[in-house]
DNA sequence: CATGGCGGTTCCCTTTGTGTAACCGAGGTT
DNA sequence: AACCTCGGTTACACAAAGGGAACCGCCATG
């Protein structure tokens, strides 16, 4: 399988997806986007995320480029996180992604419920 | 956990992509987008899904309003598929995530190998 | 007679995702 | 002295995602 010969855009689609298309990378480049930057709790807070996912979360998101980590050696420890320049240009297809949700979320859910029903007969 | 009290948009946002935000699902609209109608076998040979997961991500979009499904009861059968108006629609931030993807992939892999060099270090 | 295509469904198994809890070191607070 | 904060890391456990193979009825082809 994973053999790509057909559907040569499927292939960079599937890459881009399995890269920043997780739940929890999506939302802490909104919150980046949203606030400008945050230390490690702040997000951990905001989001009810666990620490653990967070923590593997902002590595990646550091490692694909798209989150700035900065280190103060205070006492305590201070980290911020901020978005990069490709970070900030992702914030436009998440907000195109974000409008549609909130145009269809609706329609979705009476959708669902008329299948339901249907298949309940 | 799963407060949501911070954060509205999240909720929001988590919810779409939890439905729609696989990347199957994704994959899918996007051949049938291009195609306009694909039968089951074409659709699992385009994007060689395995059998298993093409009916199951089929049955949640046809669930969710957003592809049609069509059954000619020939012999031996003929099942079509094609987007709904709502399919339709979500067409749009697909191509916008996809022309970031287009335009950011190779950065990110940039990105990645100068970190995993810093790492290695 | 055996095989193959169509459109699935079902079972099993492995991989991945995600949460919980404990721990870290240095210093501040009670 | 005991505990809390910050920013993590690590070990463990469980749930969900997803692939592979077998099976289904029905008919056409070899």
């Amino acid at each position: 399988m994973l053999d790509d010969k057909q559907c040569p855009d499927c292939k960079r689609i599937n890459e881009v997806l399995s890269r920043v298309g997780d739940r929890w990378s999506v939302l802490v480049v909104i919150s980046l986007a949203q606030y400008g930057t945050l230390r490690f709790n702040e997000l951990k807070r905001n989001l009810s995320i666990s620490q653990r996912m967070l923590s593997l979360t902002l590595k990646e998101l550091e490692r694909d480029g798209l989150v700035n980590r900065t280190y103060h050696p205070t006492i305590p420890p201070k980290v911020e996180y901020n978005l990069t320049k490709m970070g900030e240009s992702f914030r436009e297809p998440v907000n195109v992604l974000g409008n549609w949700a909130l145009d269809n979320l609706a329609k979705i859910d009476v959708s669902r419920e008329a299948y339901d029903e249907r298949a309940s007969n």
